[in-house]
DNA sequence: TAGATTGTTAATCGATTAACAATC
DNA sequence: TAGATTGTTAATCGATTAACAATC
């Protein structure tokens, strides 16, 4: 039943682009081919069909692959079955803009509280969600059995929050800030590295200029 | 003087972090070595060589690298020598988040306009960038010979705010929405995938609870 | 039967890591 | 001289891509 063989990091990442495609066709198909994913999102035909077999499910020859299956195989494989309470910590521009994020619902992501030091936003709402004091962050993470933690604070403070998030039992950390986190192995840290990605982005641009 | 042989991007996305390394050493120390920085960022020692050797600087034996050349180097190799202006469109929540970003400086980038098709926004300022109306950013954009173009709209119109985009002249798009753009390939896309990157959280998350 | 598409095995490619001589 | 650290060449590893038989 339990997938024995894990599947790679990159094929991870491309799974929410077949799911966007695969939900979008749900509606009017059954079956779907990997050329017609791959078509597009202008992947080899290869890559996805051997993504796709990576993740468990089988397809019929000259028939394709049944488009439900897909959906259940991908969202069982994320967690995405299931919503998953995660606290945030940090409400300056960039927690903010997350906590009104309503696409997070579609990956099974329930933003249930933020955290910050500030008097004056605390015991407000943002989007909805109450704003704690990140003194009683311990005792509510704990309580309620979380096990995401995103970590949007200023970057001076952004290893001394994640011990505290870690302390309060969190188990993975999504890390919008571009500090290199310190943290035991058995901690799963995610980075949402925007440096890199501009970087990425400015070589290249550097390199078309020339 | 220009390299001939391009760095790879997985070297590319290394590079902002030396660079906070380096930052952090540089009025202290002359000298650096790879075994230093790879130890700070939990890499391998020779991983951090053959980046450094990659982007054209060399070391001294026994003593290390230069700690300014190093940073001219990879300033050089990412542009963030000289600022470039870009431009935003879309400010809602995260778009206000991005214009708030006080970071991006350090990384060469500079805002200098928001556009938006919202009428009660257009005319104002948000965090002091004026934000105008998405109708006038072919002609703004062409005249100030924008090169990149940061992407915050609602998924529904991203391909078409997108070749708008390119029709006034951007060579560069930096992505923040989930829509895989449909663009020429003389044109930049870079794209900041939210929802790859909290697939890869879940994922191991989903593995570690088994 | 012919055509489309999968599954599987092998080849290729590129990034990472290892080994070791050269140098300060 | 001994120790630290680089530069370079080779080995390893894993992801992508190719090839082709099997199947609907």
């Amino acid at each position: 039943m339990k997938e024995l063989t894990s599947v790679s990091v990159p094929t991870v990442r491309r799974l929410p682009l077949y799911m966007a495609i695969l939900k979008e066709i749900e509606p009017t198909t059954q079956y779907v081919s990997s050329t017609l994913i791959s078509d597009r999102l202008n992947l080899e035909q290869i890559q996805v069909r051997k993504d796709l077999a990576g993740i468990g499910v089988t397809g019929q020859p000259a028939v394709g692959f049944n488009v439900r299956e897909l959906i259940e195989a991908i969202e069982q494989l994320l967690g995405w079955d299931n919503m998953r309470d995660a606290i945030l910590v940090g409400t300056g521009n960039l927690g903010q803009a997350l906590l009104g994020y309503d696409g997070f619902a579609r990956y099974g992501l329930n933003i249930i509280a933020a955290f910050d030091s500030n008097p004056e936003i605390i015991g407000m709402k943002i989007h909805g969600k109450p704003v704690f004091d990140i003194e009683v962050l311990s005792s509510l993470t704990e309580r309620m059995h979380i096990q995401i933690g995103i970590l949007a604070v200023p970057s001076k403070v952004a290893q001394q929050v994640a011990d505290a998030l870690i302390e309060a039992g969190i188990h993975a950390i999504w890390n919008f800030t571009p500090v290199k986190l310190n943290v035991n192995n058995n901690i799963i840290v995610e980075q949402v590295d925007l440096a890199a990605s501009l970087a990425v982005l400015s070589s290249k641009l550097k390199a078309v200029n020339k």
